[in-house]
DNA sequence: AAACTCGGCGTTGTATACAACTTTGCCGCA
DNA sequence: TGCGGCAAAGTTGTATACAACGCCGAGTTT
């Protein structure tokens, strides 16, 4: 990891693509009120770029689903419910549900089982100690993200691995929401120690042809999320 | 249906929506060659409207599928193998299964209920006939269509609704891909009644609220398409 | 007082000029 | 002959000017 694109903005990346990094956040970090209309004027002023990538940054941000188009033409924030976020998630658990499946049905490489199979080995030796080491979460959330990537590889359908992607596209539907909000307390370590042994059980049905145990294995895999959204409210 | 806004681009229509559906119509009709760079001044020209309002078109039919991205910037035409088609298909069943199995879960407004039985009705209505009606097959197509966005209005969910939006939004991924393809033949009834009885199916599993059976069914439902690619090729 | 009209303002839609980048093909050189 | 580099063409990225649309309020009329 040489850089973090989603926190600085290369200086020398495309207007546009800082334009939809920058408005990501503000919308993400509630800066924008929810349900307001947002003026393109009004961010060429915050963004400090043209109206052009703008009206790209929020095009591209309605297709992620953070935006809302309006019928007047221009768009809003979306408002997300907590009914809203448990849909996502559920979504979500769905589509990595049928990648795990088709995965399990077919001939999955071998080199990319091995990765995912290293990938859990390295959140084993993350779980090692009784109490997290300092970073350890951090390092948890990459993996993770790592794991998660690997398992729509090998669904082996770019179409599967697309509509995946997009239902994890909004930020607390992704795999890694609400991960960090827990690293603190008692029960810290045991929710990732459940999680993993998800891992390795869908690694196990996948390698065994078991189809319908892997894809039910990934989706109660994303209910986690759910846990981890009612305790953070 | 006062008009067709698929086929005949209204005069009015702003500059933007005229480039989106023509451009989609030179894609689907296979105008412009899958894999091919497709530049905006080309489109310029064919399309009648400055580059402005067809990037925008670009840039949202990126956003359902068509498009491809490429690296250097501009987009591609997708090339779609049969197993891709094979695959969308698999998506939009999983989905709309998800989407059947939240209605089963849940209190669906008894309007809505009952506006998909008056729905299924209507498309009992034109296979009375052994030998199907002049323009039955269009009919059902629109029934076809109705059935399925009240289905998706039924899970009660805006997140589930516009994913599952999402996976039918590749023409040939589509509730209705391929149904005209079979129009004609000895068994095109035979299809629509096998269709017919899944949709009356799913809305008892519905009403009888067992979640798993109209999941399996909504997902077995969208296989019928699958049938109909092969015997289209 | 209610309703209707019209003007002004804020906002988005569209076109276009210019800048930056990417690719390609050619030429010179080792 | 092979390779490196440079120039030029083609393409997209960006900014901005102008047009069109919609909304809201002031003022007028009935």
């Amino acid at each position: 990891m040489s850089r973090s694109p989603n926190l600085a903005p290369d200086d020398t990346a495309p207007q546009t693509v800082k334009a939809q990094l920058k408005l990501r956040q503000l919308i993400v970090g509630g800066k924008l009120p929810p349900g307001e209309r947002v003026p393109e004027l009004a961010l060429v002023e915050r963004l400090g770029v043209s109206r052009t990538p703008i009206r790209a940054a929020l095009q591209r941000l309605q297709g992620e689903g953070l935006l809302d188009a309006l019928p007047g033409g221009g768009y809003a924030v979306k408002a997300f419910t907590d009914d809203d976020i448990h849909d996502a998630i559920e979504v979500r658990g769905t589509m990595e549900g049928l990648a795990a499946r088709r995965a399990a049905e077919r001939n999955v490489e071998p080199a990319l089982l091995a990765e995912a199979r290293r990938c859990v080995a390295a959140i084993d030796a993350l779980l090692e100690a009784p109490a997290l080491a300092e970073g350890a979460f951090a390092g948890y959330v990459n993996e993770n993200a790592r794991f998660h990537r690997l398992l729509a590889e090998m669904s082996g359908s770019p179409v599967i691995r697309r509509q995946a992607a997009l239902a994890a596209a909004l930020p607390f539907a992704s795999p890694n929401a609400f991960v960090m909000e827990r690293a603190t307390g008692p029960h810290a370590r045991d929710v990732l120690v459940i999680a993993q042994a998800q891992h390795r059980a869908t690694l196990d049905a996948i390698e065994a042809r078991q189809g319908a145990r892997a894809e039910n294995l990934m989706r109660e895999h994303a209910r986690i999320a759910h846990q981890n959204l009612r305790a953070s409210r």
